[in-house]
RNA sequence: GCGGUUGUAGCUCAGUUGGUUAGAGUAGGCGUUUGUGGUGCGCUUGGUCGUGGGUUCGAGUCCCAUCAUCCGCCCCA
């Protein structure tokens, strides 16, 4: 007999993780719902032809493919085998896994574009499959929870997902503040720096400040071209600290010159004039994040009190659909990180630990007439909406005050010879170890 | 894809320079005299020491490979 064990950077989730879990996936459901976003599910698997190539070349070599079933050497000659694996994979496998949860939207709005009501804003809560290294709060397999609104290109969208932000974390009671900014900016940067056509290294390089600090990334920009003066006269206005209105202003200068970037500054002001509350909101230059597909406004959520990475990002993308053949179709949306943010929640011990879906009352017994008289009573129980269930062995009784016990079932019924004889039940209240005995419409009054 | 760490009972870990039948705590089971749990006491079931090779008279201990784990890098939620 083999070991069991679980594939690679995948996990059981047994009761006690699942009631956490539920927790906090509840609490984002509700407020999805509650701005007005609309439930969807998409399939786990997918042609790959409609994930190759959306999320870059690493992007494609995370994905889970799906060998071909049957005989899926069948057109496989020995020429496609020399040509290398690129090239022969694309004759054994047709479908992968999906790896997010916006591709997979951007095909269904695609392909439902006539039934849909536009702006047409949908959530959606599954899990997504990498073949990436597992390490601490990355997994194979983790759930993601999207709300997106497509077919509208007003600020107002963005200023909403930030509201939705604000108000889930207030709920989940995490502190988290969300980071914000414009590809719009950094092409604007970039512009300003004389290097448009250096951007992409230019984000990738800011993006990491953070962590390597400026030298490294100043260094790594000069190999790249940009001019020493400028990136001097760059580093001032990321190192400013101040309000976020004062550091639009601080850029308004720097950006004088580039339409793209005072166009930049404009939506974040937009944006956080509509942000009734800019309580945890950061305007931050520094801000890049990589998916390509980002045109506009950026986010990114970070928990306060726990060094974690990014529990939350987002942002605007105007040509997701354009592949599918539905162009000029503008998004936004905000993806909520919720492994990371129930492992920083598990971490800081804000997660329930009692199990609220722990039955009120356990029935027990010592003979079979009890039995009888216990299933009898508990169907009557469950009728007036009280749950509870009968423990199914006729061992000692003390098993079943045990199993009470374990599970959090607050109250135990017995049922023997004498609460036959009387008619009355005895309930036993497992916190205060007190017992009583009450007809079963005392029992019933005192459990709803 | 790259670098490092760790892998002994269900769980947390001991195991001395290689040396007899591999230990502890905890969890599980049974009991502690009749129909009552959470703390006590007694007894007890669990391990081809991640897996496969090798060195050796002898390997949990040394070497190689492999799988998994955790931590960095890349990238990302």
């Amino acid at each position: 007999m083999q070991k069991p064990s679980n594939a690679r950077g995948t996990r059981d989730f047994g009761p006690k993780e699942m009631v956490k879990r539920n927790f906090v996936f509840s609490i984002i459901k509700k407020h999805f719902e509650r701005f007005g976003f609309q439930n969807i599910e998409t399939p786990s698997i997918e042609n790959l032809s409609t994930l190759m190539g959306k999320y870059g070349d690493e992007g494609d070599q995370l994905l889970f493919k799906i060998l071909n079933s049957g005989d899926f050497l069948k057109d496989v000659s020995p020429n496609d085998i020399e040509l290398g694996f690129k090239n022969f994979s694309q004759k054994i496998v047709e479908k992968g896994l999906r790896y997010d949860l916006t591709v997979p939207f951007a095909r269904f709005v695609s392909m439902n574009r006539s039934e849909l009501a536009f702006p047409f804003k949908r959530y959606q809560i599954q899990p997504v499959w990498r073949a990436d290294r597992p390490q601490k709060g990355r997994y194979r397999e983790f759930y993601q929870c999207d709300a997106d609104i497509v077919g509208s290109d007003s600020l107002i969208n963005e200023a909403e997902l930030i509201s939705l932000f604000q108000s889930i974390f207030s709920e989940l009671n995490l502190n988290a503040q969300l980071l914000i900014n414009s590809r719009k900016v950094l092409t604007g940067i970039v512009d300003a720096l004389g290097m448009i056509d250096k951007f992409t290294s230019f984000a990738i390089a800011l993006d990491k400040l953070d962590k390597v600090g400026w030298d490294v990334v100043q260094n790594e920009l000069l190999e790249q071209g940009f001019e020493l003066d400028k990136l001097n006269k760059l580093k001032g206005i990321i190192e400013f600290e101040g309000t976020n209105d004062q550091k639009v202003a601080n850029l308004k200068s720097f950006l004088a010159d580039s339409e793209i970037g005072l166009a930049g500054l404009k939506e974040i002001e937009d944006v956080l004039s509509f942000s009734v509350d800019q309580t945890n909101i950061i305007f931050d230059v520094k801000l890049a994040r990589g998916l390509s597909y980002y045109t506009g406004l950026i986010f990114e959520g970070k928990a306060v009190d726990l060094a974690f990475g990014s529990i939350v990002g987002g942002g605007r993308y105007d040509n997701l659909t354009t592949s599918f053949g539905l162009p000029n179709m503008s998004g936004v949306g905000i993806s909520f990180g919720i492994e990371r943010i129930i492992d920083v929640m598990d971490t800081l011990k804000l997660l329930p630990s009692v199990d609220s879906s722990a039955c009120q009352v356990l029935f027990t017994y010592f003979d079979l007439e009890g039995q009888l008289k216990c299933l009898s009573l508990a169907n009557s129980l469950r009728s007036n909406g009280i749950s509870c269930e009968v423990y199914p062995d006729m061992t000692k009784i003390k098993k079943s005050f045990e199993y009470a016990d374990k599970k959090g079932i607050r109250f135990v019924a017995v049922i023997g010879s004498e609460e036959i004889k009387s008619g009355l039940i005895s309930l036993k209240d497992m916190i205060s170890g007190t017992q009583e005995e009450l007809n079963l419409l005392e029992l019933s009054q005192k459990l709803s």
